[in-house]
DNA sequence: AAAGATTTAGACCATATGGTTTAGAAAAAG
DNA sequence: CTTTTTCTAAACCATATGGTCTAAATCTTT
């Protein structure tokens, strides 16, 4: 049966905005010149999420900047409740800040409230057809805010500066196992050497990252890269 | 002299590629239907970040799938001599991860091989104008990607399961100090108690939890999210 | 082939760290 | 106003860790 006629349901929709003005104006946006059903609407955080408990909607439009509990909080007990409900972002400006946290959290799309009517049916469209929808203009935003918090966190040392560069390959199987918590003797069975071996590599790495003890050799290594071509960290 | 006639100075471009069929064609295609100029072209990597010191172009087109030198690395190479050159990321399938990392390092846009000319014009046209730019469709892969790592990383333990809740305050701080790579004398002298003191909190912390050495209980508490109130990580 | 770096490993010693128990004072909870 | 928890601190001991020096075998580089 597949590629025959499909009748599609209805997204059902939840609209959250302590603003009723806004709110029945996106309600009103949303029944006329769409699909979709809109099967409550809340004012507060606390109210949307027991309606949404309820009527398990597909999409909730959800008002980041309200008072009480924020939008974003909201966002974020939504998504532990794992219902499986898609919820669009929206505000009034394009802090990138609140774009990046939205996103981070689970959002699966973000809208201005200043955008066009068609270009919310729009993002409603693509997000109930299970596709994360970042108008062009937001993502721009979000990658530079995104790529600046990387390059702030990496570059953090020159590869002169970072002193794990000096370290040879068998100091950094050491440092390694230093960084997963093993003691010497555990170190010395997993790579095959004596105790003694592995604590002269230890002083040798100690020397070298200029630190005095184990713990601070590990959180250098955590702080400056090490490991870093698989995980990768970003602060915000 | 603002809003005056404004000569667009035709953004410069070089054209990385190992596979001269498509280097070719992409140059043909650049000359023929847009305004841009290219003003070379490489086949492998590091010919490529040559001509970039010589031409400093404004535009770099990046082909990801190269061998010797890949092309990613070949981008955190360029980014790092920051020389304002705006590279966008190009291959030819919408593989998440390379995207994710392509960004991560700061490509400025991603295309597909596959996608119309009409769109590669439209990118280079937007990443030129200052913008950071990626197709819909990858910038919807690329934020499925993102929340996924943010899940799986921030929803290892439950509040229950977080060893670290079980910590009363002054244990807490005393752990604090430890993931500074602080001697317990140092935080004896910190706390203003005695280091006996300090080693009754440290064993009570090493039994809640549950391991057997400082450098231990330092990756536990940042492992899983102690001070994570403002920083975060996502694993890749 | 020679020089240099890396990896291995021992001796020796000092001290920091970890394990266990006991216990009083202060604070919080009931 | 008890009871419990937290914070403080000591004694005692075993062992892990750190500092320094020496040195041979192996691998790299010139």
């Amino acid at each position: 049966m597949r590629r025959g006629l499909e009748f599609k349901k209805k997204a059902r929709i939840i609209i959250v905005d302590d603003n009723y003005e806004h709110l029945s104006g996106i309600k009103e946006l949303i029944e006329i010149e769409s699909d979709f059903d809109v099967v409550a609407t809340a004012t507060s955080a606390s109210v949307a999420i027991s309606l949404i408990k309820k009527y398990r909607p597909e999409i909730v439009l959800m008002d980041i900047n309200m008072p009480e509990k924020d939008g974003l909080t909201a966002i974020a007990e939504i998504e532990k409740l794992d219902l499986g409900v898609r919820i669009i972002a929206l505000t009034g400006y394009d802090d990138p800040d609140l774009i990046f946290r939205a996103m981070k959290i689970g959002a699966k799309g973000y809208i201005l409230k200043t955008m066009a009517s068609a270009q919310l049916i729009y993002a409603i469209d693509e997000v109930a057809a299970g596709k994360i929808y970042l108008p062009a203009a937001l993502s721009s935003r979000f990658f530079e805010y995104f790529q600046k918090s990387f390059k702030e966190e990496n570059q953090e040392l020159s590869d002169e500066e970072n002193l794990l560069n000096y370290l040879t390959q068998r100091e950094e199987e050491v440092l390694d196992l230093l960084t997963q918590g093993i003691t010497y003797k555990g170190v010395a069975q997993k790579l095959f050497i004596s105790e003694t071996t592995v604590k002269t590599h230890v002083n040798n790495i100690f020397q070298k990252l200029q630190v005095n003890d184990r713990t601070q050799a590990v959180l250098y290594a955590l702080n400056n890269g090490f490991l870093n071509r698989r995980k990768v960290k970003i602060a915000i």
